[in-house]
RNA sequence: GGUCCCGUAGCUCAAUGGAUAGAGCACUCGCCUUCUAAGCGAAUGGUUGCAGGUUCGAGUCCUGCCGGGACCGCCA
């Protein structure tokens, strides 16, 4: 249930009639009439454009629009009042009864409420992480696997059918220097003294894997030249570091449904059939690229390569498919594995990338265009840095990986539910700053505290009213005599619980989980500025000596709260505290 | 040189094309000394980088600048 929605069907429902009594042209198109709430509270509970959307159209002043709608509206019990205001705006009150039934309608759907039907039951696959399988994750990554993981989340939450894909890019060179410097510490395990050269990876979590190496083949490689190994071990480390990947992703709580692997594209003959198809469109040929101007490598000198066409579908330049050695790019497979996500019947692409991979988007989505007739939106959401603050100065230290703090070095010093909160109170394409120090805060400074705190204290009334003798269950709760529930703060804190529906709807249909995040830091100080005030006008605490009905009551809307926290809190994938310690 | 992202209060950031651009912090002024707990309340603070354009209406969309960042053919 959305109540925006009601109101606006009851909107269009008064336009009907207007336009049946002749106030209003017929056949003018509705779809820009929107219901929303007012930025200023002062100004009401909703309003609606509907009157600005339709004077020029109908050619009328807005107001006589504005006014025979208040008219009709008015009409409706859910309408306390109707009045034009600036430029046509028409404000609406709406009758305390319909805030005291959508705290019985949250009480009556509980965890479900929110839900959407916005995504149908559609099919969308989100590919996020998809880091290197080279290492342990790092920072970056940890911010695009929070951020993935709660736009699934969300989507699903909206009525999409989710699968989280992880692309694992175990085709290129990167595994081969992973398997030379496995090797490296294979040797180490037999006691020799490893040679960690110049670009293999010098991690000391590549140590176990050496271990492992030697109790799995012995010394059977052991002086033996790389083309009687290689392959091996860099199958069997490649193996050990998604295992590794996965436990990262594990101390988060991410899960994915899908790992596809790069390398099984090759040989297969999907690539070709893949690039084949672009090809039947006229897309790939044997080309030379310009230089890019401004600023040509110094080795620069003209080749011709297999290119892809995707200037035709926006991209600034062709994008070659073939090295020049006639091996294939990096973005040669990623086509094929698109156009396989296309195939296995996707309506929704949406991929997760670093900042760094910016340049990578209008290509990606050229061929996904390309690929599916433009029939399948791919939606590429880039990640910014995450810079890391202790003591006030940047934080670059880590035990395990030497060069980069890793997603564990994070989790274990904050905390998979802090991590996951604070990561996602920033936009995806806003740089984030993530200071250790703020936030294992335990103040009304730290959103994640704060919200916290509210769901602790909902909590708290329920057990202070069980103790009291009071059934608080949420049945009993959503049967109580509601219309004890009157004041206008505690109605402004149920208008807050009715804009979640609405929420959802819009952060999923932009893709934008962070703005739960925000949602639940605002919901949380309505609520606990409605606390407060319970502290000098004990008529507004939630538990009323004496009046279990009353009670009953304001319980109900403490509750209702709760209910509206949790879920939004399981969208971040943030496990509600019950109790603060 | 090109592409993409960012630019909003002193600071950190919000704002599905809606009205007088909002929070938190800091600063200022009150209040509280407490288990409805790890403070409460109020006030101050703005040419939304600049200039045009579209629109009934622009922080938001378009164009051009300025500043910061990322990326830019055999890395992935």
């Amino acid at each position: 249930m959305n109540l925006f929605d009601d109101i606006r069907a009851l909107v269009l429902t008064a336009l009907d009639e207007i336009e049946a009594a002749g106030g209003l042209p017929a056949g003018l198109d509705r779809g820009a009439v929107t219901v929303e709430p007012p930025r200023d509270a002062a100004h009401g509970d909703m309003a609606t454009n509907a009157a600005m959307v339709l004077a020029k159209p109908a050619g009328l002043p807005p107001r006589t629009i504005a006014e025979a709608l208040a008219g009709r509206l008015a009409a409706d019990p859910r309408i306390a009042s109707a009045e034009v205001a600036g430029p046509g705006f028409l404000n609406l009150r709406l009758a305390p009864g319909v805030w005291q039934g959508l705290v019985r309608a949250v009480l009556t759907a509980g965890a479900g409420y929110g839900r959407s039907a916005l995504g149908a039951g559609r099919r969308v696959n989100v590919e996020f992480v998809s880091a290197n399988p080279t290492g342990p994750m790092h920072v970056g990554h940890t911010r695009g696997a929070v951020f993935g993981d709660a736009l699934a989340r969300l989507l699903a939450f909206a009525g999409w059918d989710v699968t989280r894909e992880y692309y694992i890019n175990d085709g290129g060179a990167q595994v081969e220097v992973l398997a030379r410097s496995a090797y490296e510490r294979y040797r180490e395990a037999h006691g020799l003294s490893p040679e960690i050269a110049e670009g293999l990876y010098p991690g000391d979590y590549l140590i176990e894997v050496g271990e492992a190496l030697k109790a799995e083949y012995g010394d059977r490689f052991l002086n033996r030249p790389e083309s009687e190994w290689l392959d091996i071990v860099r199958e069997f480390a490649t193996e050990r570091m998604m295992a590794m990947i996965r436990d990262d992703l594990a101390l988060l709580g991410v899960e994915m449904d899908v790992y596809s692997s790069e390398r099984a594209l090759y040989g297969t003959g999907r690539i070709e059939a893949a690039l084949d198809t672009l090809r039947g469109m006229g897309l790939i040929y044997e080309g030379v690229l310009e230089p890019p101007k401004g600023k040509t490598p110094e080795d620069w000198e003209p080749r011709e390569q297999t290119l892809f066409r995707s200037t035709l579908h926006g991209d600034d330049v062709d994008r070659p498919v073939k090295k020049s050695d006639g091996s294939w790019t990096y973005f040669a497979p990623d086509i094929a594995y698109h156009y396989e996500k296309i195939t296995r019947g996707f309506d929704a692409l949406i991929d997760i990338f670093g900042a760094d991979h910016g340049g990578y988007v209008k290509r990606m989505k050229a061929a996904v265009a390309a690929l599916s007739q433009g029939r399948v939106p791919l939606d590429i959401k880039l990640i910014q840095l995450v810079k890391l603050w202790k003591n006030g100065e940047p934080f670059k230290m880590s035990k395990r990986a030497g060069t980069f703090v890793t997603l564990r070095d994070v989790v274990e010093q904050a905390g998979p539910d802090v991590t996951r909160f604070v990561m996602l109170t920033r936009k995806n394409d806003a740089a984030l700053d993530f200071d250790f120090d703020k936030v294992l805060e335990q103040s009304k400074d730290n959103p994640v505290f704060y919200v916290q705190y509210a769901n602790a204290r909902v909590n708290s009334v329920l057990r202070r009213a069980a103790e009291a003798g009071l059934v608080v269950d949420d049945a009993t709760l959503a049967a109580a005599d509601l219309t004890r529930l009157s004041h206008p703060a505690e109605l402004a804190l149920a208008r807050k619980l009715a804009e979640w529906p609405r929420l959802v709807e819009i952060a999923a249909r932009a893709n934008e989980p962070h703005r739960v995040a925000f949602y639940l830091y605002e919901l949380a100080s309505d609520f606990h500025g409605l606390w407060n005030r319970g502290n000098d006008d004990p008529a507004l605490r939630f538990v009323q000596e004496g009046h279990p009905d009353t009670s009953r009551a304001k319980i109900a809307l403490a509750r209702s709260v709760g209910v509206v926290i949790s879920a939004g809190l399981g969208i971040l994938g943030v496990k509600p505290v019950e109790e603060m310690r």
